[in-house]
Formats: C-alpha cells, sequence, structure tokens
RNA sequence: GCCGAUGUAGCUCAGCUGGCUAGAGCAGCUGAUUUGUAAUCAGCAGGUCGUGGGUUCGAGUCCCUCCAUCGGCUCCA
C-alpha cells in the first residue's frame, strides 16, 4: 500500500500500482470526468501513470494553468501528426504549449506551407482528435530512439536524443503517431473539441541564428467550440486597444517613410501629452534631489570608444558621422551616459558633493534591426528619461532602493499595478561577455537581489540577460496582445566610472572611485506612451489628458456664452475648448466622445438664461444643469484626486 | 537581419477567374439648415492602385526588384 497526500492535506491509502485517474474516481466520479492532468510529488505525470511510492497529489482541469498547458502540449502533438500526414517528408523538432495555445516547429524540407493551407490541416486535426486517441508514454532505450529518427533523416530529434541519458527517453504515442516527450498530456485527443492555426513565422533552431530556419505554426484549441470564440472575440477587442491605431486616431504621433523607419513624428496633441509625463517626473525628481543637466545629440568617436560602447556596438549601430577634417569623427549618440560622466568629470568632486544625481530627457539613436521596430515600442530614435547617480559604494543600497520607489511611484500614479520586475544577472556559463571584475559584479547583484527582496517586489531571476557593463532590474509590463515590455529599467554600473577615471576625495583627501547608478522610471518616453494607450484605451487619467473639457453650443446664437464659460474655465487652469462649429450637438456629442474628452458641457437657451451649464461626462453620463461655480469646484477636487503626489521619506 | 503575410483617396474598405474614363462611407471644401446629449441635407473636390521593371493587344488584378507595414524569430547598450 502506499499513502497518497491531497491537496486539503488529507491522507488516503492505495494499492501499490494505482492509476492517477482511478485516485480520482475515488474521490468523485465528477472530478474524474473534468480532470485532464495530474501532478505526483510536483512532478506532471500522466492520469494513466502507476504510482508506486508515497506521494502528494494535484488534479488539475481546464480551468487550471496546468491543465491549459497539458491541454496544448497535447495539442502540439495532434498537430505534429496532422502535419505529417500532408507533408510526410517533414522533420518535427520541438512543440511546446506557450501562454496561449502551443506551436510546432518544423522543417519543411523545401516544401512550403502557408495560412492558405489553414483551414485543411484544421479540418484534419480535428478528425484525428474525434478518434479519441488515448495518449500513451513508452520508455525507450537511446539506441532504439537513434535509431528511429536516424531513418526519418531527422537531425534535430537526433541532436536531442544525443544530449539525453539512456534509460529517461521517453515517447508519447496516440493513434499511430510517436513523438519524443517527456510527457504531461490530457488522456486523450477526444477532449479537443475546437482549432485554431493563428500564424507561421520563422524561428531559429534552438533560438541560434546560425542554425536553420525551421517554420513554426502557432495555434490554440480549447475544449469546447465556444470558448475558441470568446478567445477570438478577447483578440479583436485587444486590437482595439493597439496604440499605433489609438495613436493614429487620437493624433498623438505619426510616421512616414521619408523621414525613416522606426523615427517616431510627435504630433501636437502627443507632444502635450509627453511634455505634461515629463514635467510629473521632473517635479517628483526634483524633490528627490536630482539635478537637471542638457548634452548634445553626438559626441565624438573617443568618447565611446572610452565607454566601451563603440567596440562593442560599433558595427551594428549607425555609422560614424563625418568632418571636413579627416580625422574629427562623431556618433549618434546611443546613449546618455557618456556624457553624464564627463560632466561628472567637469570639476573637482569630494565625498560630500555624492550622491550626485544628474537627469537628463535625452535623445538616443540605435540601429535597431528593422524587423524588430513596432510603433512607438521599438523605435530607432527616442527619449530615455534617464538619470545617472554617482555615489560611495555605501550609498548604492539606499540609491537603489530609492530609485525603486521613484518608480513604484511613476507606475502608481498611471495606474500600472500589473507588472513584474526581472532581477537580470550574468551568464555564469559566459564571463567572457561581461566588462568589470568578478568583485564587483558580485556586490552589484547582491545589492539588487537584497533591494527587490526588501521592497517587497515581485521578481523573476534571469541569468545571462545582465547589460554587458553591469546587473539590471527591468520593471516589465504587458501591452495589449500580452507581449512584455520592459518599461523602467535600474542598473548598477561599476564599469564606467573606471574607464571614464572618475574620482571623487574621501575624507582623508584619498581619490575613491564613484558607483554609478543608471535609471529610467518610465524607459523611454515612446515606449512608455505607447503602453499607456493600451493600458488606458486612450482614456487619460484627467490630469494628463490634453482637453479635459469640450465646450459644445447648440448653435451658432450661443457662441458668445460659450466664449464666456471657456474664458471662466482657462482663468481655473482647466483645459478646455469650445467647438462652436455650425453642426448639430449629436454630432458634437459624438466626436468628442471618439476623442475621449472627459467631460462635455452643452449650453444653449436654458443655459444662457439660468447662467448654468449642462454636463455630460464621457461615456454618456449625464450630471444635469449646473452653476459654472459648481461645476469647476467637481473637475478640480476630481484632477485633485488624480493627481499624483511625491513626497520623500 | 531571417521566415511568412499585407500595401487601392487623409481614414476604413469594395473592385469576380486581367477587359471601357478605379467605386463607397467617413474626414475635407462650398452652400443650405440654427440645431438639446453618439453622425442634418445637397453639391464639389480628392487616387500615376507603395516603387521600379517585366509578361500581355490590354495589368489595380499575373511575375520579379526594392520600399514600408503587420505576425513571429534573432537582437535590445
Amino acid at each position: 500500500m502506499i499513502s497518497i497526500i491531497f491537496p486539503d492535506n488529507s491522507i488516503k491509502k492505495f494499492e501499490k500500482g494505482t492509476k492517477v485517474i482511478d485516485v480520482a474516481k475515488s474521490i468523485s466520479e465528477g472530478l474524474a470526468r473534468k480532470v485532464i492532468s495530474a501532478s505526483y510529488n510536483k512532478e506532471t505525470c500522466e492520469l494513466q501513470s502507476e504510482l508506486l511510492v508515497d506521494g502528494n497529489i494535484k488534479f488539475y482541469t481546464w480551468d487550471d494553468d496546468e491543465g491549459k498547458q497539458a491541454f496544448w502540449h497535447s495539442s502540439a502533438h495532434i498537430l505534429a501528426q496532422t502535419i505529417k500526414f500532408f507533408y510526410p517528408k517533414s522533420k518535427l523538432t520541438i512543440g511546446p504549449s506557450i501562454e496561449n495555445g502551443f506551436y510546432y516547429d518544423v522543417d519543411f524540407d523545401g516544401e512550403s506551407i502557408s495560412e492558405n493551407d489553414f483551414q485543411k490541416i484544421e479540418a484534419k486535426f480535428l478528425e484525428f482528435a474525434r478518434t479519441d486517441s488515448q495518449f500513451k508514454m513508452k520508455s525507450i532505450s537511446k539506441d532504439d530512439a537513434l535509431e528511429f529518427y536516424k531513418k526519418e533523416d531527422n537531425q534535430y530529434k537526433v541532436e536531442l536524443i544525443q544530449d539525453l541519458d539512456d534509460g529517461t527517453i521517453t515517447f508519447c504515442d496516440h493513434s499511430d503517431f510517436s513523438d519524443l516527450c517527456r510527457g504531461g498530456h490530457i488522456p486523450s485527443t477526444g477532449i479537443v473539441k475546437a482549432v485554431k492555426l493563428l500564424n507561421i513565422a520563422g524561428a531559429y533552431w534552438r533560438g541560434d541564428e546560425n542554425n536553420n530556419q525551421l517554420t513554426r505554426v502557432y495555434g490554440i484549441s480549447f475544449p469546447k467550440q465556444k470558448f475558441l470564440t470568446e478567445y477570438l472575440d478577447l483578440i479583436e477587442k485587444a486590437k482595439e486597444r493597439d496604440h499605433r491605431k489609438l495613436g493614429k486616431e487620437l493624433e498623438l504621433f505619426t510616421f512616414s517613410s521619408k523621414v525613416g523607419q522606426g523615427l517616431p513624428l510627435w504630433l501636437p496633441k502627443g507632444t502635450e501629452l509627453r511634455d505634461r509625463l515629463q514635467n510629473f517626473l521632473e517635479d517628483a525628481q526634483k524633490k528627490a534631489g536630482y539635478k537637471k543637466v542638457i548634452s548634445p545629440h553626438i559626441g565624438s568617436k573617443e568618447l565611446y570608444v572610452t565607454s566601451g560602447h563603440f567596440e562593442k556596438y560599433g558595427e551594428d549601430s549607425f555609422q560614424p558621422i563625418h568632418t571636413p577634417n579627416e580625422n574629427e569623427i562623431f556618433m549618434l549618440k546611443p546613449m546618455n551616459c557618456p556624457h553624464h560622466c564627463e560632466i561628472f568629470n567637469s570639476k573637482p568632486l569630494s565625498y560630500r558633493d555624492l550622491p550626485l544625481r544628474l537627469a537628463e530627457f535625452g535623445t538616443v539613436y540605435r540601429y535597431e534591426q528593422s524587423g524588430e521596430l513596432h510603433g512607438l515600442s521599438r523605435v530607432r530614435g527616442f527619449t530615455v528619461d534617464d538619470a545617472h547617480i554617482f555615489c560611495a559604494p555605501e550609498q548604492v543600497d539606499s540609491e537603489f532602493k530609492n530609485t525603486i520607489d521613484l518608480v513604484l511611484y511613476v507606475f502608481k500614479s498611471l495606474g500600472f499595478s500589473d507588472f513584474y520586475a526581472q532581477v537580470s544577472l550574468r551568464d555564469p556559463n559566459n564571463p567572457e561577455k561581461y566588462i568589470g571584475s568578478n568583485e564587483n559584479w558580485d556586490i552589484a547583484e547582491k545589492a539588487i537581489l537584497n533591494a527587490a527582496k526588501e521592497k517587497d517586489l515581485n521578481f523573476k531571476v534571469e541569468y545571462g540577460e545582465a547589460a554587458f557593463y553591469g546587473p539590471k532590474l527591468d520593471f516589465m509590463v504587458k501591452d495589449a496582445l500580452g507581449r512584455s515590455w520592459q518599461l523602467g529599467t535600474i542598473q548598477v554600473d561599476y564599469n564606467l566610472p573606471e574607464r571614464f577615471e572618475l574620482t571623487y576625495k574621501g575624507s582623508n583627501n584619498e581619490d575613491l572611485r564613484p558607483v554609478m547608478l543608471h535609471r529610467a522610471p518610465f524607459g523611454s518616453m515612446e515606449r512608455f506612451v505607447a503602453i499607456l494607450l493600451e493600458h488606458t484605451g486612450g482614456v487619460f487619467p484627467l490630469w494628463l489628458t490634453t482637453i479635459q473639457v469640450e465646450i459644445l453650443i447648440v448653435s451658432e446664437n450661443f457662441k458668445n456664452y460659450g466664449e464666456k464659460v471657456l474664458n471662466i474655465l482657462e482663468n481655473h487652469e482647466i483645459r478646455a475648448h469650445l467647438d462652436d462649429r455650425n453642426e448639430t450637438v449629436g454630432k458634437k456629442i459624438r466626436e468628442s466622445e471618439i476623442n475621449k474628452i472627459p467631460f462635455m458641457i452643452v449650453v444653449g437657451e436654458n443655459e444662457v438664461n439660468n447662467n448654468t451649464i449642462s454636463i455630460r461626462r464621457h461615456h454618456g453620463d449625464d450630471l444635469g444643469e449646473m452653476e459654472i461655480e459648481k461645476f469647476i469646484d467637481i473637475i478640480k477636487k476630481e484632477i485633485s484626486d488624480c493627481i499624483p503626489k511625491f513626497n520623500i521619506n
């Protein structure tokens, strides 16, 4: 007999060799019907697995993430089966589940597949699913496994198997299809009732661009047709919040192929928005002891040779700018730090001057790969809300934590609650990728981890993601379609102070080396506005929005009164606009709604006679007729309630 | 940069298997209307069909080049 512990901590005895599904049945038939995957002692297992030792069991249904992963992973098997049916010569590689669905990477070996083929593949997929074939795991010797794929001339699977130990290799069979697989399936194919292939893309074998490029087929599947319909609706709705669409509709920014790829043009409304964000952060930074500086958009090549960036990125960036003097070479500024180092160097400093916090909304230019450009989220010219904190080593800890506070303040002010922190450390296997001493890296990495813990951040550690000059902590936020983007960032740098030979005088008149912190709460103005648009759907907080009040006159006869109202509002520093066009009220309201104006004021004969205004909110709430002063109180209170307040402790 | 898809008026789209002067709605302009909570009516104007080349008696439609955009991959100081 073995003892099995359930999630509620109850313990039951079972015969050794009892199947997982039978354990589920022992609880209830209902559970046994719903359960689609399970874990035993924290490892995924099959429902048909026989339990041989004591352990903790957990059952998963479609409602659990683990259940969905098993469902989609199993769907990838069916997709592979279908692809093999239509393209017998194709070579399968890997087919995992992902956050939303699954994919399979396939080498089609000269044959081609396109979206036009999706329909027939989906139909065949469902046909295979309806055979309701069980997923069955089997162990196989390394030699047999290699033999199996060598016969198919599948070098990818051979490569995978060669990395595995004999005795640990398993295949999963369903119907007449067999695939190398670690496990974690739903019981049978019949549970999959709906499937949709989403797109095809190129993907490099093992994620390395020096390897063959495979064809990745993305799909998603569901246990009910209805869920698929709902999912597709959700995607359509999310596309409505795409910042590229909203940016065009709200006239915030544009691009021109004549200006160049990835070079955004900020329109008047977008510029106002961006300025307001900039002022908001600058106010906070002023209170937090930052000093503003300004540096030019180019710098001599020597500057970047000194910083090490030329060696690292020179080939892949915008190329040097030449002058009539043969030996004079400048580079477009790809970052602000080297300039700020020279500002630090501009006069002798002592420990009493530290921490020195130099802030600049600095525009930089990076030659991003053309395929990477994405609306405002990834561009070639952008403005970093940059600052560099030069401090004594013993100040790193507190400066780092204060900076986290500033970033959290920015996020909170703009309603970003769904984010996580990514701590990026060295790749322990490739120490040569980084510059700076091991000792300094250790100190910096420890400082970041401590700060993240102490500030109670929801963080995960990624090895090998550090910048070449130091470890960092990035604040990651998702866009409308669930893609993660880095916004705020804080980076420790022991390297540039070394390269620029930065020193300050200690209390004993000795020369000491400062530590540098790079930080940007927004990340960049471009990307921040992009994500802000997608999160708010273009309905910005009242304090941030460009036009707070649109005044609509019922007819031209009330233009004078409208102007009077406009005047009063402007005197109270409320951002209002008078729509005095010769159009119907209905049309003006419709346009104000489309432009997402928070308040609409309607004035006509009634209002003129009563010396009042009528208020309508965005989305249709009618606040009725009231005196102007009363409205001013209401809107002022709302603005002050939502306007961010920054207090330093 | 790589794989795949897309590109018709300022915007959103129609244009069948190649066949007369390429259509619509919105936006714009002009005029009428003086309007009460999500589109008043009429008229006008607006396109070398992304670019360059090719096939053809004939190309928005077929083929190639380049450019840009979109979905991924790789990259992201």
